[in-house]
DNA sequence: GCGCCAATTATCCTGTTGTATAAAAGGAAG
DNA sequence: CTTCCTTTTATACAACAGGATAATTGGCGC
């Protein structure tokens, strides 16, 4: 007769974080068919059963870890700014440079992202998640934007942002699939010269040294 | 006593292309946990067992199904070309504005392309696959900056391009994924617009009246 | 028309998946 | 220390996955 295993009770919301970050490490290391509810369970130290008390269904759980995936990329840029106020054009450089260096570039992190974004377009409810977290996004940049020392209307503003955005985007993505084929720092300088290009500045020069924010140390931790 | 199914044979490469188009398909339509072994051959017409006859195993057809859609896409920028020989300007601006329109700009395309990019990091081989032709698009992005009336030495090209392709990247993704959020059009502006001001030039102005192409009608059918 | 080999089908197999349900035990309240 | 509620474990199950093997049959060479 073997005795039953051992174990503690924790808050609900310690096992959820639990389980959404077991699911996120195991989907960023071997993809999504990695991520299999016992695999998922072993890793946060419980057995699989417990997942189905914490959330309905296995799709509930994958979608609950692709939301905090989300907000903890745009959490990192909106908190990034807190602690280096300066002049417009300097915060915009340190946001797009920011955007485009560890831990925001990286290989698991877009494993990651990569092992979700497939079921953005059949799952209703992801796609909601993935359009907020865009425009949440886009919507820090273009505030950035408008901060900036010229005159622009609205339309010019938002197509703008949308620009900017696809930048750090297609960057952020190639950078991380393909970290061996650019420079150290290269993404970084690409990013503010066409950033800077599109919007008609020079962020280049206007790039101050970007020390390691605590915000960057934490967010490594998860990610 | 049920009567075996009658069949017909078909050459080796016949049944290959059946197989990837099927796998394409299911994976464009419901995700990779779509298409089963099983759900690819009842689309190709054929039974499970024949995969295993032309592959040695799931992944490998999973594989060439990746290689086939980047193939397609490259082969689509590359002949794009061929039909409408102009100034280096409009070559260029044709080739940034059908970049991001329909058939690439496509909920079903982007649905194929993120239902394998997640394996492409565990996996060498595809990884090798999404390396050639990112590398290949990028490079025809630059030969066409190369011929644009203007001096730039390599790096710069080289930076250029990358942040072209960087851009084209991002309004693809997002246009694709999330398509009301964007006015008709509004893409190929922003790309052209975009790419102009990275490379210090008026494309939006050099833009011609796009035809539609035979290249575009042809991957239409298979995308 | 005949034979033969490869293409194709049909069946079986073993493992794994998500989920449902019942039994056990942690631990706060009294 | 006992009670009791809920977390947690344990087990079972039906569905389905990819793969292996054996039995058929299509169609080309002769």
């Amino acid at each position: 007769m073997t005795p039953r295993r051992t174990y503690r009770r924790e808050p609900e919301e310690k096992r959820r974080e639990a389980l959404i970050t077991a699911a996120q490490e195991l989907v960023a290391e071997g993809g999504p068919k990695a991520a299999t509810v016992r695999a998922i369970a072993e890793r946060a130290g419980v057995t699989a059963g417990l997942i189905r008390h914490y959330f309905a269904s296995k799709e509930e759980l994958s979608q609950a870890a692709y939301r905090a995936l989300m907000d903890q990329m745009t959490d990192f840029g909106a908190h990034l700014l807190d602690d280096a106020p300066a002049d417009p054009i300097s915060r915009l450089a340190i946001f797009v440079a920011a955007s485009l260096r560890p831990p925001i570039v990286d290989g698991k992190a877009v494993g990651l992202w990569a092992g979700y974004i497939h079921q953005v377009r059949s799952d209703p409810a992801l796609l909601a998640v993935h359009e907020s977290s865009y425009l949440r996004f886009r919507n820090a940049l273009q505030a950035l934007i408008a901060d900036l020392p010229r005159k622009a209307d609205a339309t010019r503003l938002r197509r703008e942002a949308i620009a900017c955005n696809a930048v750090i985007d297609g960057l952020w993505l190639e950078g991380s699939v393909l970290p061996e084929i650019f420079a150290p720092a290269e993404l970084e300088q690409i990013g503010l010269s066409s950033v800077g290009a599109i919007l008609g500045l020079d962020l280049v020069a206007a790039m101050p040294a970007l020390p390691v924010t605590p915000h960057a140390e934490r967010l490594k931790d998860t990610a």
